[in-house]
DNA sequence: GCTTGCATGTAAGAGGTTACATGATTCG
DNA sequence: CGAATCATGTAACCTCTTACATGCAAGC
């Protein structure tokens, strides 16, 4: 069901088509929930149908024709209903911590390989954040006091990807050094 | 896919029935990957149908007869090759966080309440996470030197968990600080 | 001429959630 | 007498991933 609210936040943030909302899924929007363009295009046809979205055929010219999506007062009204509602706090999936627990019956040491890999991945994330921050937050260009309400809480959210990609590189730091410890008996 | 190993996993640090995995997964196992028993059922009939697991009809007093389920050799082999194969790190799904930008469009101070019961759960599991850390790997029943790798490695799980709970609390008053900030404008 | 970017989709299959269903025993 | 624990499942549904499919324009 999120998938809906996360395309209904986006949208309100700025009206876009499916292709644009499928980029910012790979940006902003996706460092907390991650969605594919055929899942868009699919939530984008239901909530169309819902009268949940408005659609704008908008011509361009040298590229295809878009659609362009805005949110209607429907959709509004499913939102915030749904930002009433309490949730339950997710389940974590790490795949990689099956993998660290599965090498007891594997060789140890191999996984140090894999785990300096997810290591790389994620310093190349946070990295990523805070040349997003810098630009948008803390940066020349960014006004010294936060103007809107809307700002604010995008950096909030922006901050908690931060905390969590340092988080995730110290305990794979105590992972890689608890491997090491492991292959030298 | 990685249901599978996961209760391969399970099943190579003690045997057990459907029941029992699905116990495990709302506690130790569970602390990274979740599943309900509907689902567990279901990858332990495929299992033994592929021949991962071997099943042993244990019959008990005063209680239901159960089906004790162990890693045979073709899971075994399954579980190598999955271990040696490369993943890709996982992506975050942080409900919340599309709540929190959603707030922008609504009301931002009606979200305290909401940030504040997460906080609490986050709280409490953390809490259940160092007594278990406490009862067996640093209270005085455990070995003052871990003993064995698998040891070792479920521990160091544990700590990635009980790291993840301490960012998640602080990130969550960070949260609500801005939150409260905003409702005094 | 090839790749990348823009733009939209269909279809099959895997994985996950929710509801329903049964039945014995133990504890308060 | 009712709730909780142990124990196993089926069925419907929803969601997500992966593969396939098309077509134009710009830049190298």
């Amino acid at each position: 069901m999120a998938l809906d609210h996360a395309i209904l936040v986006s949208l309100l943030e700025k009206p876009g088509s499916g292709y644009e909302l499928a980029r910012r899924f790979d940006r902003s929007i996706g460092y907390f929930w991650t969605a594919t363009h055929q899942q868009i295009y699919r939530v984008l046809k239901r909530m169309e149908g819902d009268g949940w979205v408005d659609v704008r055929e908008v011509a361009q010219q040298a590229r295809p024709d878009k659609k362009e999506y805005s949110v209607a007062a429907a959709g509004r009204a499913a939102l915030a209903s749904w930002l009433h509602e309490p949730i339950q706090p997710d389940n974590v999936r790490h795949e990689l911590a099956v993998k660290i627990r599965g090498a007891a019956f594997d060789d140890p040491a191999a996984l140090s390989r894999e785990v300096e890999r997810h290591h790389q991945a994620h310093a190349d994330r946070l990295a990523h954040y805070l040349a997003g921050e810098s630009r948008d937050f803390t940066g020349p260009e960014a006004p010294p006091v936060a103007s809107d309400a809307g700002r604010e809480l995008q950096h909030v959210v922006l901050r908690g990807g931060i905390a969590y990609e340092r988080m995730t590189l110290a305990w794979l730091e105590d992972v890689l050094a608890t491997l090491h410890r492991l292959a030298e008996r």
